[in-house]
RNA sequence: GCCAGAGUAGCUCAGUGGUAGAGCAAAGGACUCAUAAGCCUUUGGUCCCCGGUUCAAUCCCGGGCUCUGGCACCA
């Protein structure tokens, strides 16, 4: 069985979870399902940094201990992954002793090696802010802005990490490795950015600005600042097991892309002796009315309000469907709303509905064996066939939108195929051949409706498990098998009815 | 400034060197199993602009305009 170890980014817990997070977690989660019902051994992470100074400070203005602070705000990050049914297999946290253990070890590995290495560093740095400045932080007159107050220049001794000397290994690599970065023009882009000679990386902090933090382990008087903590996570978290690094994917937004996860961490896997992972997957933001979204502007939506007003399942949907990975989308209240009227309740909620309906009214809620195979049916077969050859490879290249678009113009197809036939009318007649006609409908509505439903586990699961509930169907281990149509459902008895996706309240005049 | 991505129907986006596509929205129709859902039909486009290559360009090439993103020690 291959193993396949996808992990997302670990939240730094400075401020609550919003629609990026939660998108974040659908997307990797989709994606382990989808690799676990394809047979790989998966093993999902998700996690959060505790450390770093804006956590220190945080915790320093609310007057309790770092730690108590990260306990908190983890907890919001924490509970989260239930409300939206996420399938992790862990999650980590930087201030966890297997990950701190770990992140020592490689440090003192690299420094034993000599890949670590002390120095001065130079450079203005703001008291008030407690932290360096950079060029282009000044003003266009040259002067530092107001908020860092008084600004000089000192000098500090800090570990430094040689980046520099792996960079031609790393163009070399890219060069050869074309699918590392998803999508493509990422890895471009990356490759333009390696064009300019690259700095060694600073891999602490004195002990005196900074306290919040792992010790190195060759000198107590510094901790490691933010990569060699938090990117080592994807390592720290499977040290201990055997057969799972290195991981297949990592899934980042697109602003950690470049530099940390597409030029530090690869160097520094290299330089530690460590495989690499399979790729990274950066994907895009949420904006709302063309900005993006955050802790400022994303408040109006809650990610957990439309789960508590939609359910989980189809906000799921609506963030797979709409979003392109890789490229920004839209997110506004009538965009869901258009998504979940149009699409789930109307064309697949009410399927389901109608077929319950239809098997109980004309066939006592037992499905019928499938009889004949005129056009109707050939025609619903074949589309069958190509829907599910396209969708699989799509899910594979991650272009889960356009899966789902190809599985709902099956699902429209299914839904015209019923008028085709109108069992209401072919329950009139008492024709053999009208009967036959009858059950077969009923047959063939029923496993198109098994079968569009065996594509959207992935990204509705607990949908999926209520249907196949009052299906009266208990799908087997084995998904590709699912997906073969056939006389899955025949003899089986079905529920009564069933409303998945309830039409909202018209909105009040008033609002 | 440099680099990358994008510009196609009212909206969101596919797409191909040979008569422009989907979904939603809008209009009309026949039906009634169903969540006033579903199905059928129709309306709707200088494919950003200007040149070039070609028998033929929305697509290829050049130039321009507009939008978005990246440009290192910031998590």
């Amino acid at each position: 069985m291959k193993s396949f170890y996808i992990t997302t980014a670990i939240d730094y817990v400075n401020g609550s979870p919003h629609l990026g997070h939660a998108y974040e977690k659908v997307l990797t989660d989709v994606i382990a399902r989808f690799r676990r019902m394809m047979g790989d051994q998966v093993h999902f992470l998700t996690g959060v940094d505790e450390h770093g100074q804006k956590v220190q400070q945080s915790a320093k203005k609310k007057g309790i201990p770092p730690q108590q602070f990260a306990d908190e705000v983890s907890a919001e990050f924490r509970a989260l992954l239930p409300k939206l049914n996420i399938s992790n297999d862990d999650f980590i946290r930087t201030t966890e002793e297997r990950h701190k253990k770990v992140v020592g070890q490689v440090l003192q590995q690299l420094f034993d090696k000599g890949e670590i290495y002390k120095a001065e560093y130079k450079g203005f740095y703001s008291t008030r802010q407690e932290q360096f400045l950079q060029e282009k932080d000044r003003r266009p007159d040259g002067a530092w802005p107001e908020i860092f107050g008084e600004v000089t220049e000192i000098v500090e001794t800090n570990y430094f990490f040689k980046l520099k000397q792996y960079q031609e290994w790393l163009v070399e690599f890219l060069t050869t490795h074309e699918d590392f970065i998803f999508p493509k023009y990422r890895q471009k882009q990356v490759l333009e950015f390696l064009k300019e000679p690259l700095n060694d990386l600073c891999v602490s902090r004195p002990r005196e600005r900074l306290e919040w933090g792992i010790p190195l382990p060759f000198d107590g008087a510094y901790v490691t600042y933010v990569w060699f903590d938090a990117l080592l996570n994807y390592y720290s978290a499977v040290a201990d097991k055997p057969g799972v690094w290195p991981a297949a994917y990592h899934v980042i937004g697109k602003d950690i892309l470049l530099p940390p996860h597409a030029v530090y961490w690869p160097i520094m896997l290299h330089a530690a002796g460590l495989a690499l992972p399979g790729g990274i997957i950066a994907h895009g933001w949420w904006m709302t009315g063309g900005s993006k979204m955050s802790k400022s502007t994303g408040n109006a939506l809650n990610p957990l309000d439309l789960v508590a007003e939609f359910g989980t399942d189809a906000f799921r949907y609506f963030l797979i469907r709409e979003m392109n990975v890789g490229q920004d989308s839209d997110f506004t209240r009538e965009q869901f709303l258009v998504r979940y009227n149009s699409e789930l309740a109307n064309n697949f909620g009410n399927l389901v509905n109608r077929t319950l309906n239809m098997a109980n009214r004309f066939h006592g809620a037992v499905v019928p064996a499938a009889e004949v195979a005129e056009d109707a049916e050939k025609e619903l077969h074949a589309l069958w066939e190509k829907t599910r050859e396209e969708v699989i490879p799509l899910c594979e290249g991650f272009q889960f939108h356009t899966a789902l678009e190809k599985t709902f113009f099956f699902i429209t197809a299914t839904n015209a195929y019923i008028e085709k036939r109108a069992p209401w009318k072919l329950g009139k007649s008492t024709e053999a051949h009208d009967q036959a006609l009858l059950r077969t409908s009923i047959a063939t509505m029923a496993e198109a409706l098994r079968l569009g439903t065996a594509l959207l586990t992935a990204v509705m699961p607990a949908t999926v498990e209520k249907i196949n509930a009052v299906l009266g169907h208990s799908p087997g281990g084995n998904w590709r098998d699912e997906l073969v149509w056939g006389a899955k459902l025949t003899g089986t008895k079905f529920a009564e009815a069933l409303v998945l996706f309830p039409r909202p309240e018209k909105p009040k005049a008033t609002g």
